[in-house]
DNA sequence: TCCATCGGTTAAACCGTTTACACGGACGAG
DNA sequence: CTCGTCCGTGTAAACGGTTTAACCGATGGA
């Protein structure tokens, strides 16, 4: 049982270093310099000290240390929601770095709304994190650019590194890191596989304009098109949100609106292709005998509904987004970097037979 | 374009309270309270500092400030991981709560190390954050147990709330407040709704001893099984992990091992469902018709495999935490609160027909 | 006219650390 | 025996806010 500071109002208080130099009969420059280990020091007074650590149960207070100019170990990551298996797992490779470097991790959620996401970046910046990073797409017009360049200004010259993860970089003034994956490349090579295997009429699955992600999924849906020399039917793109409920109410439209004019469905991400998946079966259709169904991110739903989906290398995208912030010793560094993607086989796609004629 | 505070070396630096008070031409104490807003002020004065705040883009300095005695707005949560959807959902509602108080939120995870989570602890205890709220459970040994209630001794003694979160009370003397939902009563209800079936050979998945979550629902599941006068058969309890690749083994074993002698399975949570439903299935039975499935938590994975499971209000959970932590404005508060659960029904249980004889 | 009051402001102390600088003693070299 | 050197430690000044107590001019009542 450790004693306690005990000033005269009786009631008892955390100790500082200043009772824990009293305790141990030197400075309080001492104890600091011997706790932080970076000078030298006699061993008696060293044992000295720890022993009076150890008697108070002393921690040192995280803000005096923090306003003291030692630049306080921690990192911001801005989700939209937690929730949500994409950001959970570029969060847990932000936490497993974090940790791994000795730093604590302070979480921001926004709920896709740019106004709160502008705040939290505020919050951010008081808190002096090393780095804050920026976790999603969101629809950004160019007030929202403006202020957010602005705001990544001020982060630098508070000293924290802005990174921007699985986003477009903001400009070429910005200061900030980049960190994307290959939304294009994965969702050309998986629409190549449905191609190969037959396939001419796919269904897209989750068009939504002016958010990054579902764009450059589908610029790389078109591109495969073109490659393979498909004709591109705008018809065949739908528009909704990257919900599982909303890949049901797709589906489900399509299917009752106009006679089936597809073969294969590409779902824009596995929460679409899992709501996909339940309206085809309502409807009396197999996967993959009857249409075949890709998706994108290769989360959690996806090993359980045997989807073949494009691998999203999440947990390394937060790994690195850390790793990258904190090797940049000056704030403010400008860096862009691309994690590649593939495909996920399992059994979701059956090779179209031609029909003579 | 925000001017700048510029020393004589040159390089700019983030603006203070001082240079605030200077441009606006009155004192900082004044600049504090205008901001604070807890005082009356002028007017013309009031406009001058809030003019200043915004052409310097000024921000308070949050370790200045926390310093200061204002205690700082935040509240920790540790978890094991956050790509669990247990615990993401938890964090969500923790979130949430916090955001609406105007909390920021810190995250720390353990990976279920209990010598990790003590050291996370001291962290946040040098973090003075306003509560420090515990998720999930731990394997607890007696000095596991006597370092945490020292732990949470020096929470309160540093202001912080000690909220444990879905695991039991750590002892009569040890200041925390106790959120918990209701475990057994959960398990027993879905269990009845087994034997309500005509079920009453019940395989349960997920034994593990000295965890205090499965443990309660093995509770559950035996007093169920006594009320409707089953025999317990232990050789039905299957040991394992909270995880999909758990179920999968365990039920795989099981059913390579001896001839089926049961007729339904009672996963302990739903990811072990997931696997065992795989496991089922690659050996050709279907779920209901040759075996009843049930589950616990009612987590994304349920919905989509139309598992009948046990809903557990997770982010009511991580809400109702947060506002009692906040609410008991002197830590050390001592409080036990219980959630109910309920079954959700889905499709994945067939009554069973007594076969004559 | 004088004093008490009060709203608005200020100067200064304080929060708990780190760190630049100063200082004393031991010790080796000349 | 003296004079640097070097090592270990202490002193005191930041860091950037909040807060207490004091101050000051104007107002109002006696």
């Amino acid at each position: 049982m450790p004693r306690r500071a005990m000033p005269e109002d009786g009631r008892p208080r955390p100790s500082t270093i200043r009772d824990v130099a009293r305790h141990a009969g030197v400075s309080v420059a001492t104890v600091s310099r011997i706790l932080s280990g970076t000078y030298p020091s006699a061993p008696a007074t060293r044992s000295k000290v720890m022993r009076a650590v150890r008697e108070l149960d002393y921690v040192a207070n995280a803000h005096a240390r923090g306003l003291a100019g030692v630049r306080p170990k921690s990192v911001a990551i801005v989700v939209n929601s937690v929730i949500s298996p994409h950001y959970a797992h570029v969060a847990q490779g932000v936490q497993d770095q974090a940790v791994r470097e000795g730093r604590l991790c302070i979480v921001g959620t926004t709920g896709g709304d740019p106004e709160r996401e502008l705040a939290t970046i505020q919050l951010m910046r008081e808190e002096h994190a090393e780095a804050v990073i920026l976790v999603g797409n969101i629809q950004a017009d160019d007030a929202y650019r403006e202020r957010m360049a602005e705001y990544a200004r001020a982060l630098a010259l508070a000293g924290s590194q802005l990174v921007l993860c699985g986003r477009p970089p903001l400009g070429p003034d910005v200061p900030a890191i980049v960190v994307e994956y290959d939304n294009t490349g994965g969702a050309y090579a998986i629409t190549s596989h449905l191609l190969s295997a037959g396939h001419k009429r796919i269904l897209f699955l989750g068009r939504r304009d002016g958010y990054t992600t579902p764009e450059s999924r589908i610029a790389g849906y078109r591109a495969a098109l073109a490659a393979h020399r498909v004709p591109h039917d705008p018809g065949l793109e739908v528009e909704g949100t990257m919900e599982r409920s909303e890949g049901y109410r797709m589906m489900g439209e399509r299917l009752d609106a106009r006679p089936r004019d597809f073969t294969a469905v590409f779902a824009g991400n596995d929460l679409i292709a899992a709501g996909a998946r339940a309206a085809l079966r309502e409807r009396g259709l197999r996967i993959p005998d009857d249409v075949s169904l890709v998706g994108f991110d290769d989360l959690p739903p996806a090993a359980d509904i045997d989807l073949t989906t494009v691998h999203v290398p999440h947990e390394e995208l937060g790994r690195t987004a850390v790793r990258l912030a904190l090797e940049s010793e000056t704030p403010g560094t400008v860096q862009h970097f691309l994690l590649g993607t593939h495909i996920i086989v399992r059994d979701s796609v059956r090779p179209l037979l031609h029909s003579p004629g």
